[in-house]
DNA sequence: ATTAGGG
DNA sequence: CCCTAAT
């Protein structure tokens, strides 16, 4: 197993300073042997000279793993000086993806005039063996401790090779899980509490919540990631978005569920895969086979950075949206109305296997959620501040446009209120369209998409969307 | 087979 | 995203 962390901190004056005081906190998480650290360069000050003392509480982690949900927490364009996002990603890989370091601080390092007074760490670990004792010290496990092997990019000085491998020994102290909770709240993660097996006694069958038959989503996922198990080269790295004048924050850590459940579901699957594929029939194994072929040409992946990792690593199978798609799915729900998922799948994301009508019923959902229909301003704006992919705000005015003329929930089912204002004549929630006149609408429709999405256009550096392929 | 709705 | 009930 192996997991990796990667670290950077960029800390300005222009910092509140009480951000500055919890940035230095999380900088005390991480334990770091001397040789590595020795500060090459002026610019290193006192705020990133880390703590060998500090202590790391793996539970702290496991509980992260498990429930961080936001894979994706690509850094956003700011104005600098001006950038007050905040990111908390953590993860840890089963597998070592990508990390990378220090993109965005080596460029700021090297003219440190501009940001001479700011302090920057970056770097990454990455661990070979990361010894899990769950069994027994599940209470108090204060003292695991995790091996980790650096791959050099603590430094900030590109003269500096640190590329010889050494040794960190990290652990983590509990009392650091209030100040990752806080970190949490600033990046806008959503975290549940693990109401997992505290009870000892549990015998492991008890524990297991449900058998579920794997979904053919799954069964599709699990043997398309199962031949590359390939682990890329130690020192590959991947091109961030190199916001260099940006403050931020960024913590990354990839992760791979360990919970009861997970495993269990791991080795259900194993065992009924074949025979789920035989039972499905062979209609089924066909459409299998297509969505299979689709995968390998990405044509329809939308972020072309992280796509290698998309598959593999993506925790729950999600697939981020990009804006194009986004797009695409209000385009098509102004053409052909809300509700009409397979439709809009059929016609506008007919290449996109991956995307069934109900995810785009979903994704209507939140964008709704998102642009805050039928919701207080108040919310409207928290959710935006929240947001960790704030839509563009044209977006934002489409959806709410078209959340009047179609509101969600397809009015069908509230046939009570329709006898009560029987007499009046009630806005039609979708009538039958004659169809020159639908023809019309869809031509208006199309119009104003290319419009929309002309202007969107010049809006996808903003908000960390990724520029995806529109098909 | 599709959709709505809840988790 | 996933699952289930309802249509």
């Amino acid at each position: 197993m192996r997991s990796c962390i990667y670290f950077g901190v960029q800390v300005d004056e222009s910092y509140v300073p009480a951000l500055q005081d919890e940035v230095m906190e999380v900088e005390h998480l991480l334990a770091e042997p001397r040789n590595n650290l020795a500060p090459q360069d002026g610019s290193l000050d006192s705020h990133t000279t880390l703590n060998r003392k500090d202590d790391l509480e793996l539970e702290v982690l496991d509980g992260l793993l498990d429930d961080v949900e936001i894979d994706d927490l690509e850094g956003a364009d700011g104005f600098p000086g001006a950038c007050e996002e905040y990111f908390l990603d953590f993860e840890f890989a089963d597998k070592f993806e990508e990390v990378l370091g220090s993109g965005p601080f080596e460029g700021s390092e090297s003219h440190s005039s501009g940001l001479s007074r700011s302090s920057i760490v970056g770097g990454v670990l990455e661990s070979t063996e990361v010894p899990i004792a769950q069994s027994e010290s599940k209470n108090d496990s204060l003292d695991e401790t995790l091996t980790y092997e650096s791959h050099g990019a603590f430094s900030n000085n590109p003269s500096q090779p640190s590329q010889g491998n050494c040794r960190y020994n990290i652990s983590l102290d509990i009392q650091h899980l209030q100040e990752l909770d806080n970190y949490r709240h600033l990046a806008g993660l959503t975290y549940k509490k693990e109401k997992g097996p505290t009870e000892k006694g549990q015998p492991a069958a008890l524990r297991e919540k449900r058998f579920r038959k794997p979904t053919q989503r799954y069964i599709e996922e699990f043997s398309n990631a199962r031949p590359k198990e390939k682990v890329p080269p130690a020192g590959t790295k991947t091109k961030h978005s190199s916001d260099s004048s940006c403050n931020v924050l960024h913590i990354r850590i990839k992760s791979l569920k360990r919970s009861p459940s997970e495993k269990s579901s791991n080795e259900n699957s194993e065992v009924m895969l074949p025979e789920l594929q035989v039972r499905k029939g062979h209609q089924k194994k066909e459409k299998l086979q297509f969505e299979y072929e689709s995968f390998p040409s990405e044509s329809e992946d939308g972020c072309s950075t992280t796509k290698r990792s998309r598959r593999k690593d993506r925790r729950k199978h999600q697939k981020m949206w990009t804006l194009p798609e986004v797009l695409k799915l209000v385009e098509g729900i102004s053409e052909y109305g809300v509700g009409r998922w397979t439709d809009i799948k059929k016609f506008l994301f007919s290449s996109s296997s991956y995307r069934t009508p109900i995810d785009l019923r979903d994704k209507w959902r939140n964008l709704l959620r998102a642009s805050s229909v039928q919701k207080n301003k108040k919310e409207a704006e928290q959710n935006d501040e929240l947001a960790l992919r704030p839509l563009p705000f044209n977006v934002v005015h489409r959806v709410r446009e078209l959340a009047k003329i179609h509101p969600y929930p397809r009015q069908r089912g509230s046939k009570k209120l329709r006898v009560s204002q029987a007499g009046t004549s009630v806005v039609a929630d979708s009538p039958p369209v004659s169809l020159s006149k639908r023809n019309c609408a869809r031509t208006w429709s199309s119009f104003q998409t290319n419009v929309f999405r002309v202007v969107s256009d010049s809006m996808f550096q903003m908000n960390g969307w990724v520029k995806g392929v529109d098909n």
